[in-house]
DNA sequence: GCGACAG
DNA sequence: ATCTTGTCGC
């Protein structure tokens, strides 16, 4: 197979990087800013926005930055954009941001200037918040920079701060019998990081939900939770998964699922 | 043995 | 992430 084009990174990136982190997590709020959040039925909430990278098969440069926005509750589409991307920093544990993050902050922000009324009012990034070696993962990274509240949903534990996918974390999956039973990620400072979600009934395998920005835990696993039809919460799971959807015009209007019931 | 490591 | 072989786990 062709090799790729994974440059190493210059000397003292990683550090620039970290810095970064630390700056901007000082900005993160872990707490529900907004009125909807702590309303039961998330009154208010009307928008829901889902951000994902995917890439082109065997190719680790091209790939589909997407935002997706759907309705809530009944979690239809109402705008995706999708846009071809080269993504030139490579993939490096702890710093999925850097090499994610700006096409995606893109993405919300010319929404934000050409639709406003489309705008979303959460954003779902697929990858974590605070549950990060620093505190400060992908989805708190696109939080900070567009102001709004975020969530990480990670389909994968990251091992940090004494978390660790082993024999006990497994039994604790197991342990989750229905589709919104969870169990906190507390780390081995006491802080509870984030938790894990069995997101649906037919669904063994748990999200790792965290805090993004200006929300707290509990109502974003509830979100998360009101948002998955199937495993992965349907805003993110909305994204083009399949290289038909990747070869769509950037900004074009995608048909929504077939509903379950209203 | 050579480990873990979101996407 | 994607592809792929294989079939336990510390």
């Amino acid at each position: 197979m062709a090799r790729e084009a994974v440059r190493r990174l210059p000397e003292g990136t990683l550090s620039l990087w970290k810095r970064e982190q630390a700056v901007l997590k000082a900005r993160v709020v872990d707490r529900d800013t907004e009125a909807w959040q702590r309303d039961p039925a998330f009154s208010g909430l009307l928008r829901v926005g889902g951000l994902d990278v995917s890439f082109v098969k065997g190719d680790s440069v091209s790939a589909c930055a997407s935002l997706v926005v759907l309705s809530y509750p009944k979690l239809e589409v109402l705008y995706e954009d999708c846009r071809m991307v080269s993504l030139t920093a490579p993939y490096v544990p702890g710093f999925l941001a850097f090499r994610e993050g700006p096409f995606l902050v893109d993405a919300v922000q010319r929404l934000q200037e050409k639709e406003p009324h489309l705008s979303p009012q959460v954003l779902l990034v697929d990858g974590n918040g605070v549950l990060h070696p620093r505190g400060f993962g992908v989805a708190c990274h696109l939080g900070v920079h567009t102001d709004l509240p975020s969530i990480g949903v990670a389909k994968k534990l990251l091992q940090v701060d004494g978390l660790e996918n082993n024999a006990l974390h497994k039994e604790k999956i197991r342990l989750l019998q229905a589709g919104g039973d969870t169990f906190p990620l507390t780390g081995g400072s006491g802080a509870v990081l984030g938790m894990a979600l069995r997101s649906h009934d037919h669904s063994t395998k748990p999200l790792y939900v965290s805090v993004g920005h200006k929300m707290s835990l509990e109502a974003a696993v509830r979100l998360v939770r009101s948002c998955c039809r199937f495993r992965i919460p349907e805003p993110v799971r909305q994204e083009p998964e399949s290289t038909e959807t990747k070869d769509m015009p950037p900004g074009r209007l995608r048909r929504a699922h077939p509903q379950s019931r209203p």
